[in-house]
DNA sequence: GCCCAGGGAATCG
DNA sequence: CGATTCCATGGG
């Protein structure tokens, strides 16, 4: 990987298993949208972010060194060769296919709260709609930034009531927004702290927020703190591994079992796969 | 009108 | 334990 600043741009060339459309786009992430040229948009931690991929480089728009090395590289996750759970899935023909099919799949490195309030959200739900909610929560609670608005954080919404919340429509599912809120700014839950735990301990840490099962808990820890092990199971991944695998992913999996579920989830998804 | 959407809590047996 | 039901909302 090659990375070069110039006319306030910065280029990134030679870059192995990255692809940004699928990256963004794989459900992982509900803040970016494409323009018309083909470009990205979307806010991290403040920063707005126009980027766009060809055939053989990436451009992130107006974007400093600094900035790419303390926001980007880590959010996108550059750092890591993806070559290895690649490696992983030829060991079984489906999980071969799949992860060709979305082999330019990064895990996002998302700030944890905003992780965690995305994925309460998202439960039953549609991205869609996700996208909807969460795009009225940061206009209406978060803090105007070039671009856009922010991600509001937990301290503001833990002061917050249900009925504040009434403009994102987002249904049963306010009441959790408030409780995680509440929770994770007095520090209930200390997601920094979680974020360091191993995962089992961590998502037992998760769960005693109300409205938070494993699924929303192993979407947090994967999406939302770098713990690759962590295997959301949504009613497609239970279909899959029941008919793959019949029941369980198999152990020798475990290592990287969140990006192989992620193969699995982008491929169901963009080809309606009926297993 | 019906069904479903990156689920979880409450309440059964 | 596992199975059911309800939860609000919007799009197909």
């Amino acid at each position: 990987m090659k990375i070069v600043f110039k006319d306030g741009n910065c280029i990134i060339s030679d870059i192995k298993h990255f692809n940004l459309a699928q990256t963004l786009d794989c459900g992982q992430a509900f803040r970016w949208n494409q323009c018309q040229d083909g470009s990205w948009s979307g806010i991290v931690k403040g920063t707005f972010l126009k980027a766009r991929q060809f055939d053989n480089y990436l451009i992130f728009y107006n974007t400093d060194q600094n900035t790419y090395e303390t926001v980007w590289k880590d959010y996108f996750d550059f750092e890591r060769d993806y070559s290895l759970p690649l490696s992983y899935t030829h060991r079984h023909k489906f999980l071969e296919t799949a992860a060709d099919f979305g082999n330019g799949i990064h895990i996002l490195k998302q700030e944890p709260w905003e992780a965690l309030c995305s994925f309460i959200i998202s439960q039953n739900n549609n991205i869609p709609r996700i996208k909807g909610i969460i795009e009225r929560l940061c206009e209406n609670f978060g803090e105007r930034c070039d671009g856009g608005y922010t991600f509001p954080d937990a301290l503001t919404l833990s002061k917050l009531t249900v009925d504040d919340l009434a403009a994102l429509r987002s249904g049963f599912r306010s009441k959790y927004i408030i409780d995680a809120a509440k929770k994770v700014a007095d520090n209930t839950v200390n997601l920094e702290a979680v974020k360091q735990m191993p995962t089992e301990e961590a998502r037992n840490e998760l769960t005693k927020i109300y409205g938070v099962g494993t699924k929303v808990a192993d979407c947090t820890l994967l999406f939302g703190m770098g713990h690759l092990d962590a295997f959301p199971k949504d009613v497609w991944i239970k279909r899959a591994i029941e008919v793959l695998f019949d029941g369980d992913l198999p152990e020798q999996y475990c290592e990287y079992a969140g990006i192989i579920q992620q193969y699995i989830f982008f491929y169901a998804r963009e080809t309606k796969l009926d297993i």
